[in-house]
DNA sequence: ATACCTTTGTGAAGTATTTCACAAGCAACG
DNA sequence: CGTTGCTTGTGAAATACTTCACAAAGGTAT
């Protein structure tokens, strides 16, 4: 099988989006052009990203919208549950603790850890903050895969080798900072100040760079 | 002069980065070599990367740190102020506005707006959150061109429209929803959801797809 | 001053991604 | 049951991005 691009893969969770909106208001179909309109990308794109993974649409009608949702969730493996824990109890980890949105997708937050004892004991909604020197057997017991980490800068990598050796898998990175993972372990990083200095970049050059989703 | 690509500029910002931390160490030059290193990329990519913008580098010494440090901030446009306005005094809202690094970098926020009562007129460090209803008003009296929306999906292409007729140049939304804008005014979109089933479908194909940054 | 070592800057080559364009398939209608 | 209209799926073309590879320079040591 071919190797996807992350392009791609972005695509498909913006189509699925929109198709679960279309699924609830009981459309039954959608055409490339339609998809393409609300994601805005082309069509050819909607096509060709889907023909990756199979041929899910009818030749004349377009893709059957509840389908194809299916089908879409199935791809980028939403059809499971996945067990994340949230690592640091700032902002950022509150605002993603009650992100009602994770839960729907199938993302189950099993354990929010901060090592400041202030923190530590205080209840978020249904959970407790728990100390982050538990956190790696939990790991371990729970078998969570993911972990989300919104720590300051400095104690990134450390904290992201530490939840490797406890056995997760993928890691998303708030911290301001650049980490490495060993090649069995997917990670995405989001970084507020980079995407700030795009915007002034393409303010500053506003002849040179076009506008980008 | 030619267009840059997306990634170029994100790149940019990240030797920016590396660059401040070798200056404050007073290391005089780097070589592509070790920008690369640190940075996880290429020798020659930094050196494309930077030969778009000029020939900063000596040959047989590298790049004078220093000097490099400061064409990066001209070329990203931090060689002034931005004023910012954030739209949304939520998690995320207090998680920006509490970001430091944010104003060592020329971004100031020049105010924090909300349209619920119980926020409007609260104390965040330094600012007064203020209502929404004020923000058109306030983005032209201030001369703002960059805001942060991090307000509900539902609420959020009303209000890019609103910031956009406001005279609102660059918009990074936050929001779980795809907005539009004129082509005049840049927009960058940050949304959890995508990046976690990113990681999702990662785990799910994980002889396909390769760890990304 | 010359030889040697290092590292830049950059066309050219190589990949990757997007767009084009059209044959083939399906539905609807007469 | 053929004709018409629409839309998919997909090779091939075009474009975008990254990597290669090497000539041209700067520094250093002798």
């Amino acid at each position: 099988m071919k190797r996807i691009a992350d392009s791609t893969v972005r695509r498909l969770s913006m189509y699925l989006r929109y198709l679960e909106d279309l699924d609830a208001n009981g459309q039954p179909t959608a055409s490339s052009d339609e998809l393409a309109h609300l994601c805005g990308t082309t069509p050819a794109q909607v096509r060709k990203d889907l023909s990756f993974f199979g041929s899910f649409g009818k030749r004349g009608l377009g893709y059957p919208v509840h389908a194809l949702t299916a089908h879409l969730r199935e791809i980028l493996g939403l059809g499971r549950e996945w067990k994340v824990v949230i690592v640091g109890a700032g902002k950022i980890g509150a605002a993603l603790a009650n992100y009602r949105g994770f839960f729907q997708r199938g993302f189950r937050v099993v354990g929010i850890y901060d090592n400041s004892p202030d923190k530590v004991g205080q209840r978020w909604g249904e959970s407790v903050i728990r100390d982050t020197a538990t956190l790696a057997d939990d790991v371990r017991h729970e078998e969570a895969l993911i972990a989300v980490v919104a720590i300051p800068a400095e104690d990134a990598q450390a904290m992201v080798d530490a939840l490797v050796a406890a056995g997760i898998r993928a890691i998303l990175n708030f911290a301001p900072a650049k980490v490495t993972v060993p090649p069995h372990v997917s990670l995405k990083s989001v970084n507020m100040a980079m995407e700030l200095e795009g915007l002034s970049f393409a303010l500053t050059h506003a002849t040179i760079t076009g506008t980008s989703a």
